[in-house]
DNA sequence: CCAGACGTTGTT
DNA sequence: GTCTGG
DNA sequence: CCAGACGTTGTT
DNA sequence: GTCTGG
C-alpha cells in the first residue's frame, strides 16, 4: 500500500513540475510555498494535478477521504484498490470524473513482521518525479467542506513483492492527459493504471517512522546496524 | 421490512 | 445517502 | 503509515 | 485496545 512517501522538490521545483504537466498553480493557493517533505502522512496537505476548465492546475488537498455517511472523520481512505475503485459507491463517480496525479519522488512500505521501513523509488538517472494516480472527492472536516484524495493501488511489482504486496498505481507520462481528461471512457482510464516494474527499494532506518523526522536523511540506504 | 455496511491494510 | 444481507 | 495518548485536580 | 495527531 501506500501511507507515506516523498516529495522532494521545493517551490520551484513543482512549479517546473507543474509545467511538465502543464499545470499552473492554483490561484487560489496565493502566495503558498511548497516545501520539500520527505515523511508526508495522511490527512496532510499535498500538492496535487488536477484538470481544470482552463487546463490544469496543482492545486493542494487533504490526503485521506472522509466518506460522508461516516461519523466521527477517523474513517480515513488514503488508498482505493484499483480493482474495484470504478465499482465501489464511494469511489465510483470520483474515479469517473475527478481523477488526479499526486506527484511524488518515492514512496515508503513497512516489511512485515519486523516492520522494517524501505523507501522505493525510480532508479537514479531516471526521473526525479514519480506522479501517483488518485481522485478527488468532497468531505466535511469538522464541518468544513474539504477537497480530499486518495492514491490508487494494484497488486505489487514482481520485485517488489517480497515487501508488500500492493503498491500505487502510476500512469505512463504519455497518457497524463488522458488520465486527467474527464470525459474518457471509465475502462479506458482503468486500463492507464501501471504496476511500475522499474523501481527500487532500498532499506532505510527506522527514523522515518515517526513523522517528526523529515530530512533528505530519511531515504539513505540504511548501512549496517539499525 | 430494518440493520449494518459502505474502505484499506494487516492480522487472526 | 444507498446498497447488501438477513 | 507510525507514534503517542488514553485522566483529573491543583499547583508551578 | 483504540483513538488522535502528524
Amino acid at each position: 500500500m501506500c501511507g507515506r512517501y516523498v516529495l522532494a522538490g521545493d517551490n520551484s521545483a513543482l512549479s517546473a513540475l507543474g509545467s511538465e504537466f502543464g499545470a499552473d498553480l492554483d490561484p487560489a493557493l496565493g502566495e503558498h510555498q511548497f516545501r520539500p517533505n520527505y515523511n508526508v502522512a495522511p490527512s496532510s496537505n499535498v500538492p496535487v494535478v488536477t484538470a481544470s476548465a482552463g487546463g490544469r492546475v496543482l492545486a493542494q488537498v487533504r490526503w485521506g477521504i472522509v466518506p460522508k455517511w461516516s461519523k466521527n472523520s477517523s474513517t480515513l481512505l488514503i488508498n482505493a484498490r484499483g480493482e474495484s475503485v470504478a465499482e465501489k459507491v464511494t469511489f465510483a463517480r470520483s474515479f469517473a470524473t475527478r481523477r488526479i496525479l499526486i506527484p511524488a519522488s518515492g514512496y515508503y512500505e513497512w516489511k512485515r513482521p519486523a516492520k522494517d521501513p524501505y523507501f522505493i523509488s525510480p532508479p537514479i538517472g531516471d526521473s526525479r518525479i514519480m506522479p501517483m494516480a488518485g481522485l478527488i472527492a468532497d468531505s466535511v472536516i469538522d464541518g468544513q467542506p474539504v477537497h480530499t484524495c486518495a492514491i490508487i493501488t494494484l497488486a505489487a511489482a514482481p520485485n517488489l513483492e517480497p515487501i508488500h504486496d500492493r503498491m500505487p498505481a502510476c500512469i505512463n507520462s504519455k497518457n497524463w492527459d488522458a488520465w486527467l481528461d474527464p470525459s474518457i471512457d471509465v475502462q479506458a482510464a482503468l486500463d492507464l493504471l501501471v504496476a511500475r516494474t522499474d523501481l527500487q527499494a532500498i532499506p532505510v532506518g527506522r527514523a522515518v517512522n515517526s513523522v517528526r523526522n523529515n530530512s533528505p536523511v530519511l531515504i539513505e540506504e540504511l548501512r549496517a546496524a539499525d
